[in-house]
DNA sequence: CGTATACTTGAATTGAGTCAATAAGTGTGG
DNA sequence: CCACACTTATTGACTCAATTCAAGTATACG
């Protein structure tokens, strides 16, 4: 299922990303030793990278895509933990087994590491290990502010506040400013965004099409939005209207 | 506003609770060494531990009473991201700030460490630190859970999922099994309840109305809580109802 | 004892959900 | 290139679970 791309010399210190993900701490020779225990592999999307309550084997650094993490109720319902773009990690403050499934949201390349090995890799690279930290905390810091949201939070709060945060995380690609205005790539589908906010895709359609109406944003492709007045979506994500 | 106990010797060593704190992993010459570094502290009912935005210079372990962890909205609105009990600890998965503000729910009696002194101790202590990162991982898998419970269940489900990880959580007092019956001690307040659960203080308290007339629970008193049915507790908790 | 605080209960309201229909893409094979 | 099936998104009408607003009750406290 997985497409194996195999670099030759020392594929770590080409990565585009490595600025912003853990391996940054390391120096040259501690990216040729990375790149020995590396494997990228390739996922199509809605192909799964893993799923929840498998045994933690294998951990992933995400170079490129998007990725949703979600968690099942018996009945059906379905929470998305949350969508995680390039240079964050995949398993890493997992216990025995994986607490979600992962699955491609787009196209993705993935940095596959043995646990184990990674493992023995941190504890000889402490530098890398303390940004392992503060990934993990960071991710416990996103998971509160996520609770936030879902407990007490309006649709529309629930929705503009998304919207901010998506495009604070969008770093790399133009960000088309016209005017103050921001273009935004939403890859994955209104049902995901419904299922990360506590919401259906009706409401999240219904407000966004409100949010066009009063032209705080423009949709001109399903996926592709455009923050044309982040001043009232700030309003409004807090709540100020 | 913080009382100092001081324990003579190697307090460590006579911790009611190392068994299922972090500090389980340690020798006794171990918990020496920690001994010299910690100061126990005790907080009163609704005393404020750290403040959410604060740098983080101590750490905490909670050896007795419940902690509550909020968030706060601009406008006042509350999110308790959790309830800590004995052989949590506080603080050592934040950044450079404490991502939550920890009030005392009840009286409390905590360890409290100079964050980069702990942190001096668990580099020299791998074991204990590998329990940290149990302890870390551990807390994001429940983040996830709320994050289900607060985004996809009902106001019903989640109380009920509520009381049952509250029962299972509590190990120490006497279970009081009269007839597979299971007596809960519910030291907060109903609005703090609510605020975990992102419901209103009145729908909590309609809902625990409900259970006790369908003899699912009984009320004694406002902060003990009797599971007289567990099995029809799972099953609403599961939304098999 | 009066007073504040927490909890419960009731009635009315409403935000978001459900159900249902339509529109807009997307891709396939003839 | 077009017709068909298929999926995803939007829109509308109606419903309902939970909130809001408003008492009322119990409990603790000085």
């Amino acid at each position: 299922m997985s497409i194996e791309a195999l670099d030759p010399a020392n594929p770590c210190e080409a990565c585009a990303i490595r600025k912003e993900s853990v391996c940054a701490a390391l120096t040259r020779s501690g990216l040729g030793r990375l790149s020995a225990i590396v494997t990228r592999v390739g996922f199509a999307p809605e192909q799964v990278v893993f799923t929840e309550g498998q045994a933690v084997e294998q951990v992933f650094n995400v170079i490129e895509g998007v990725v949703r993490l979600t968690r099942l109720l018996p009945n059906g319902r379905r929470q998305v933990t949350g969508f995680i773009r390039p240079g964050s990690f995949l398993g890493l403050a997992c216990g025995a087994s994986y607490g979600h499934t992962a699955e491609a949201v787009t196209d993705l390349v993935l940095c596959r590491f043995r646990r184990d090995r990674l493992r023995a890799f941190l504890q000889e690279h402490p530098e890398m290990e303390r940004r392992v930290l503060a990934k993990a905390s960071g991710e416990l810091w996103a998971a509160q502010s996520q609770m936030l949201l879902l407990g007490r939070k309006t649709a529309r709060e629930k929705l503009t506040s998304f919207l901010l945060s998506w495009a604070r995380s969008w770093r790399r690609p133009e960000p088309r400013a016209n005017g103050s205005a921001r273009a935004v790539e939403l890859p994955m589908a209104r049902s995901d965004i419904a299922d990360h906010l506590g919401l259906t895709r009706e409401t999240v359609s219904r407000i966004l099409t409100s949010l066009v109406l009063d032209g705080t944003i423009d949709i001109p492709e399903p996926n592709l939005v455009v923050l044309r007045r982040l001043d009232r979506l700030e309003a409004f994500a807090e709540g100020d209207a």
